[in-house]
DNA sequence: TGTGCTATTAATGTCAGACAAATAGAAACA
DNA sequence: TGTTTCTATTTGTCTGACATTAATAGCACA
């Protein structure tokens, strides 16, 4: 646990890396107390502003909490699914809207992932998943749904199907690419698209999934996909024919 | 743009939180300057250690970077693939660590993630793709590599995989599953392995791809994913007959 | 003896002011 | 014109102080 002086990078980074690498490692564990901040300007010989500059950028990973008073300090955090999955999306959200990634792309990327659930989600979901996914179903056909709640809606009838593959790991790394192209997908079609084909899909693919019938998702989903894809290339042209006149 | 004295949140989390918030936005774009840490001063009425706080934090997650001198400062930072890339493998690598995800979990996201991706890799693999495939596969059947190198190559084989499939967003997204629990599954497994067998199926893999036969390449994953699964298993069950004796 | 209040203490959070270092641009100079 | 020097601006670091929070030990009192 050592920072190297006569390295022109950033004192506050050098000290993160290096007590990032020690969580990494295992050397500092879960709930593990980090050295208070004194003890850690002693430890680095830098001063108080930069050691707490440090902490804050782990703090900004999730990587340690802090809590004041006697017996307070620094500690190593736990990652949550729920902490992480929020940063995700977040990292995903920007990344796509920085590098203005075409609809397609990330249509295509969403899809592909979300049918690779699919096989597991109708061989896993249980009663609360599928109950998750009717409620929405019904928000959806209720009349007066502003289209911000039908997006919601949207996001969480997939949340739930992805969910129902009982598999932690590949829901944190599917919420990036369905919970950031949600949002990006409802913008540029949610003016085009008819509620009722979406709803008679999401039906047909609870019905699947209540039925373990793994084909009949996969399938709608795809259906799903393809239709989404129409309505942006529908929006795209009118937008262009706009343009001209 | 403004913080709620009221609030017991750390200033310096409010701030971060402000300036996040433009930047997803949209107000603040790619390459914008923000103010300066004096002008942040004023604007938010707190000391500049606050406001350096904040930005350390924003740092963190690269979504700035500063530059020091006249006509220095801090600017919107354009997210990059391989950064986010980065971020997202240690991300997802914690994540499993600390919340000790068994190794069938793991495995099962990993290989539904990245058999979603071979139909479309099949069909746009480039020439280069399939070297890359090719040169690592060379490098695992090399006598006298070390564990540690057959690792390396084992994940690059299985990223210029993923990369084939010409999709900037799925690449990001794989990342996750794939660079973060191959190093565990080396880990697990490596010492019972056959590299043989590995080498087998990665040719397989190249060659399905090579010739446009998704179906083989689709196979071929199935089966690296079950004789993965099966490696643990033996380890598993070593491990605990070592225990009993 | 037990219980509730208070003082102590140790830690993070915030502030203010100073200097160091880097860097771009202006000014001076050859 | 090209080069050097100066200057202004901005971030990086240091120092020292006080505010706030929270656990804990000690004390007074029932």
């Amino acid at each position: 646990m050592k920072i190297d002086p006569t390295s022109k990078a950033d004192l506050s980074i050098q000290i993160a890396k290096a007590i990032r690498e020690e969580i990494m490692a295992g050397t500092l564990r879960v709930d593990d107390r980090l050295p208070s901040e004194t003890e850690l300007c002693d430890h680095f010989e830098v001063s108080r502003s930069t050691v707490r500059e440090a902490l804050k950028r782990l703090a900004a990973q999730n990587l340690i909490r802090t809590q004041r008073g006697a017996s307070g300090g620094a500690f190593v955090n736990r990652l949550s699914y729920d902490q992480a999955r929020g940063h995700h999306v977040t990292t995903s959200t920007l990344l796509m809207s920085m590098n203005e990634v075409d609809f397609k792309t990330a249509c295509e990327a969403r899809y592909a992932l979300e049918r690779a659930c699919a096989p597991l989600a109708v061989e896993r979901r249980t009663a609360d998943h599928l109950a998750t996914m009717r409620v929405e179903i019904f928000r959806q056909g209720q009349p007066g749904l502003s289209d911000e709640s039908f997006c919601d809606s949207d996001v969480a009838f997939h949340r739930a199907l992805v969910d129902s593959a009982g598999n932690h790991v590949l829901s944190y790394q599917l919420a990036g690419a369905v919970e950031a192209t949600q949002p990006l997908m409802n913008m540029i079609t949610f003016s085009a698209r008819s509620r009722e084909k979406i709803i008679e899909l999401h039906t047909a693919i609870a019905d699947g999934v209540e039925n373990h019938d793994a084909e009949l998702v996969d399938e709608k989903l795809a259906e799903l996909s393809a239709y989404t894809l129409q309505l942006s290339e529908n929006v795209a042209k009118e937008r262009s024919k706009r343009k001209q006149s």
